[in-house]
DNA sequence: GAGTTTGAAACT
DNA sequence: CAGTTTCAAACTC
């Protein structure tokens, strides 16, 4: 009896306690939102067990996670971002731990202030992101936790898309409900930043700039950045599970954002809304909102939406401009603010084309760099490779991570658990992104890599060859996890990325912490396991050995080889690939080292072998490999003289000055074997390059260079190289990687970059407690190096 | 592209 | 520390 009656109270109590104006605001709105709470529900859900590093992000920050849940099972994302929204206008700052709405949200907040503040500064940049939006480095722990970078930017890209889309469906859902209210918050946080002045335009301008820009900056810094630092996952999560829900709801395919992220993207898009927009803009506003049609015509790209009515299309357009603002602006501050300042001002799309161009240039083809920075992320070394674009790419980055240590630290958590999380298979993204990750990113990849080449052989040996290899080589690991020293890339102090054909590899940014933990047990075991083997100061001839003199040969191996059966002539060799004689070191057999027989060289090795000791004494630890480098380069110093060196000596001047190598150290030691050991041996690198420099000069193109390499190889230099980055490697990189001639000398300079000795530095200075920071730190240090 | 060779790295 | 095994690059076909 009472059963019925209790049954009927307690399903209307539980209706008004669920929410009496909830819910009447639930049915207020059309039928569409239960579906989309459910979706977000059921998305976040999925999502959570999809995405681990969302999850832990989540779990990261509980309030946020708790914040998020109930928001969203509860409201639209609509009310939730009016809230939010407006709030973060009011405060500007909001803690990382914001939920993903939140986050995004915060990043409109973020933008709008970036607006008011003008300055495009990166580091601003990532400032916002520290404080409100944490959405950038996320997205970038997730491509991290896919193998390959290339297909992090794909997922960045994605996840940029998805969250768009999310946002489309929560403003389409918003505007069936009728919620102008909620829109005007929405809205009115860009409104007000901008001017009021038709929001519309400057949301679709910037949307479209910034959309050019993410994607750029997603094949590229972004990603890399995002990757580096770890924070995006919950975005990337939330953007995907957005992402689904909208392809379910209005059956988009994903395929077409994946389709352009690519660097062509870019320019697709552009001609898109070019085209494309107007039309579609003069359906929805009369007026020239063509910016709008840009929107639209992203949307048409991610969405293909006719379904949705152009009314919403307009207020989604906002939010996805809300999105791609934070994209864009974590990814590029400046070039989105200059775009949004010109949109506000009047701004075509071709404004923004012309802007975009900028960070384009950054990005375009150049997919891999983002994958070289994140690999520089763990190692200077790495940065040497790295082009000098790169470099300054790594900078602008660098400096965005900086920002904020905590932020580090808390995205260190969440990789951390994140990268356990990623272990896990149970996620179907883990698996993409693996897959990506290891095995060249055959999926995401396809775009991002179609445009480089997929076979990592080709691509290993294209870097072996030098060309753009030399930076980085790929590697095929398959039962190493790329954690070993068998990896080369991991040898080299460089994550692995798209080119690698890796299989099961761990040596990516979301398992940062598991590859330092690595390297650092390697350290121990062999201190020297990671620094170079070879010094090496030009690699001129090495592999094609066409010309003698050009034989670098500067360098010798460190360890020394033991070669048996090569007799030192071939690759097997250390020595030889590196393009340095054989010293006393060497234990080989038969030893026929063109660059340099082994008992030759013993007799030298022996002196430099002890000037070398004296002057690692003085300059440090690493130094130490740099000397004996520097020893056996004194055997090569013959060589050297008779050689003259190719490489342009602007170039390796430019290349040494950049900031991250200011104090690197130069590979090769120039240092004559008469002379100094002692110098020599600690400045070996400089050394290189003013053996370079001198046999230039000795040519007689400079004299001033062999006054410039004698102050190098002074005991300054050995206090550079002492600094913890190594600087030395790269810069030797540098002269190197512009010498075209170098083969050998990429890997060894690699391995020698003492990257590994801000490593070790961190990891003694930093003990167990700052593993994350030192690993952090390590990647930063790379990156922060410039700054 | 598959298979072999080679020597370093890792392991015992 | 030496010997053995494992591994991936280098090389060959």
């Amino acid at each position: 009896m009472d059963t019925p009656d209790r049954a009927a109270a307690a399903a209307a109590a539980s209706a008004r306690a669920e929410d009496s104006p909830l819910f009447s605001f639930i049915d207020s709105l059309s039928p569409i939102e239960p579906l989309k709470s459910a979706y977000s529900a059921g998305s976040i859900q999925a999502y959570q067990s999809l995405n681990i590093t969302s999850i832990s992000s989540i779990f990261t920050s509980p309030h946020d996670n708790a914040q998020k849940e109930s928001k969203l099972s509860k409201s639209s994302f609509a009310e939730f971002s009016e809230s939010e929204v407006c709030a973060n206008e009011n405060k500007k700052n909001k803690p990382s731990k914001s939920s993903n709405a939140v986050r995004l949200f915060a990043c409109t907040s973020a933008l709008t202030q970036a607006t008011h503040k003008v300055t495009s500064s990166v580091s601003e940049g990532t400032v916002a992101p520290t404080e409100g939006s944490n959405d950038l480095p996320q997205p970038g722990q997730f491509d991290t936790g896919s193998p390959d970078h290339n297909t992090t930017p794909c997922h960045g890209v994605r996840s940029d898309l998805k969250q768009g889309k999310c946002r489309k469906l929560q403003a389409f859902q918003t505007a069936k409900t009728n919620t102008s209210e909620k829109r005007k918050c929405l809205f009115s946080t860009e409104v007000q930043l901008l001017d009021g002045c038709q929001p519309e335009k400057l949301n679709d301008e910037i949307l479209g700039c910034e959309w050019d820009d993410l994607i750029s900056a997603t094949s590229g810094e972004l990603i890399a950045y995002d990757e580096d630092h770890k924070g995006v996952q919950l975005a990337v999560s939330n953007a995907e599970s957005c992402g689904f829900l909208l392809s379910k709801l209005t059956g988009d395919g994903d395929i077409s954002d994946r389709t352009h992220p690519s660097s062509s993207t870019q320019t697709y898009y552009r001609e898109l809304l070019m085209e494309e927009d107007q039309p579609e803009n003069a359906q929805l506003i009369p007026d020239g909102e063509k910016i709008i049609s840009s929107e639209e015509i992203q949307d048409n790209l991610y969405e293909a939406n006719g379904s949705i009515p152009t009314g919403y299309k307009v207020e989604i357009q906002q939010q996805r401009g809300m999105r791609r603002r934070c994209l864009v602006f974590e990814a590029t501050g400046s070039s989105n603010r200059i775009v949004q300042k010109e949109s506000v001002m009047d701004l075509s799309v071709s404004t923004c084309k012309g802007k975009n161009p900028v960070q384009n240039h950054s990005n375009p083809g150049k997919t891999p760099s983002p994958r070289v920075l994140r690999g520089i992320g763990l190692h200077l070394n790495a940065l040497a490779l790295t082009p000098k674009d790169k470099m300054v790419r790594q900078d602008s980055i660098a400096s965005s991570l900086v920002p904020s240590s905590a932020t580090q630290q808390e995205l260190h958590g969440k990789l951390l658990s994140a990268g356990e999380n990623f272990v896990h298979p149970g996620s179907e993204l883990l698996e993409l992104q693996m897959d990506d990750d290891c095995s060249a990113g055959v999926f995401l990849g396809n775009d991002h890599n179609s445009s480089q080449s997929n076979s990592p052989q080709k691509k290993r040996r294209k870097a072996d060859n030098g060309d753009d290899g030399e930076a980085c080589k790929r590697c095929s690991c398959k039962k190493s996890k790329c954690l070993k020293l068998y990896c080369e890339c991991f040898a080299a102090g460089v994550y692995c990325s798209e080119p690698c054909s890796c299989q099961g590899c761990l040596n990516k940014p979301i398992h940062e912490e598991i590859v330092l933990s690595t390297r650092k047990q390697i350290e121990f075991r062999n201190p020297l396991a990671f620094a170079p083997k070879v010094i090496r100061m030009s690699d001129a001839g090495q592999d094609t050995g066409e010309d003698p003199n050009n034989t670098p040969a500067s360098a010798r191996h460190k360890r020394g080889c033991n070669c048996k059966k090569s007799s030192c002539l071939k690759k097997y060799c250390e020595c030889y690939q590196g393009g340095v004689g054989c010293s006393s070191n060497c234990r080989c057999e038969g030893c026929k080292n063109t660059f340099g027989k082994r008992d030759a060289a013993v007799s030298t090795e022996a002196e430099e072998m002890k000037q070398g000791g004296e002057e690692a004494e003085n300059c440090g630890k690493e130094e130490e490999n740099d000397l004996q480098k520097a020893n056996v380069q004194s055997e090569d110093h013959p060589f050297l003289e008779l050689v003259p060196i190719t490489p342009p000596f602007d170039v390796s001047s430019s290349l040494l000055k950049p900031p991250n190598f200011s104090s690197a150290k130069p590979p090769r030691p120039t240092k004559a074997r008469t002379g100094n050991s002692s110098r020599s041996s600690s400045k070996a690198p400089q050394a290189v390059h003013s053996r370079k420099f001198s046999k230039i000069a000795d040519t007689g193109l400079n004299e001033e260079m062999p006054d410039i390499l004698r102050d190098d190889a002074s005991p300054g230099n050995c206090v550079k190289t002492s600094s913890p980055n190594g600087k030395r490697v790269s810069p030797p990189h540098n002269a190197l990687s512009v010498s075209p001639s170098r083969k050998g000398g990429r890997k060894l300079i690699l391995k020698s970059i003492p990257s590994f000795p801000s490593l070790i530095g961190d990891t003694s200075s930093g003990s167990a407690t700052n593993n994350s920071e030192s690993t952090f730190n390590t990647t930063s240090p790379l990156a922060l190096g410039p700054s």
